[in-house]
DNA sequence: TTGTATTAAATGTATATACATGCAAATGCT
DNA sequence: AGCATTTGCATGTATATACATTTAATACAA
């Protein structure tokens, strides 16, 4: 559906106006499928995402910056996302032994089965979202990269 | 850039798992550049957002509910966002005459003065963060707009 | 080695999002 | 008219975002 009817507005100024608010929109969109697919299990799309990013480590601890670093939302708060993952028994932190200032963080097996239930049904949905063709998804992807610069 | 770089992960399943995760990047990139230009003004995306909507109106008042209908979160909370915008002296809000549960909203003057002096920055912002060209950023906004559905 | 700068993480504050609930006004039904 | 239902908005609570500040540990230069 055509963003300037889904959002009432007569018109922009020009594409590359479009494309932002077109962004946001949309992102709001997938966002919102998101929550109400982690909502039965207690997570929100960020801690979700701090998870995987956890499990790509293979078992290897890493520390909270470069949690912040790999996240989707640069500005976000690793720390405290990390906090309520440790209280739900998904993570564990200790203090890293080479340098007291930073904190390891490991996905523990708990984080590992909520993932696996989780990853099918996210994985499906996704799919669903976005109603491209395989061409079309992956020319997005090419102008999504390329957007950024 | 590439997104698998950017957030320094290895692959994704398939290009509509990629294409999702690259929508949420790509607005957190976009995000972070306005809250910057917005942040002089003492106004959020959100709020600039719905002080466009009241621009468009064109001097008619428009309700709460129809401000939350055009806006690009729609979970959003347009009742405490016009309550912040009506703190600043940017827009007026009075019961509705014909139906006293709706409360209707207008745009000030000075409202209308602080949207002057920020479009032509919004504008060239908006066209620096998108490295496309013209036949690309059409491209964009028709499989965003396809994706939805 | 001592003082300064840098770095990593935590914390504080304001705003925004997500969603449930409350309340008053309007609507609809009998 | 009387009463239940719906609608429009406000409010409460939890989480997340944006960004400044704090605290502790480390690096580094004089």
């Amino acid at each position: 559906m055509r963003l300037e009817d889904e959002i009432q507005q007569k018109e922009f100024k020009d594409d590359y106006n479009k494309a932002v608010v077109n962004i946001l929109f949309t992102q709001s969109y997938i966002v919102t499928k998101q929550n109400s697919l982690f909502k039965p299990f207690g997570l929100s799309p960020e801690q979700y995402n701090v998870l995987r990013i956890l499990r790509g480590q293979n078992g290897n601890p890493i520390t909270v910056s470069s949690i912040q670093d790999r996240m989707l939302n640069k500005m976000s708060n690793a720390s405290r996302l990390v906090e309520k993952l440790k209280q739900k028994g998904l993570v564990l932190r200790e203090e890293c032994p080479v340098d007291r200032r930073q904190v390891d963080i490991m996905i523990t097996e708990k984080g590992l089965q909520l993932l696996n239930q989780l990853q099918t049904e996210i994985l499906n949905q996704n799919i669903r979202l976005i109603k491209l063709d395989n061409e079309e998804v992956s020319q997005l992807n090419f102008l999504l990269d390329k957007l950024r610069g």
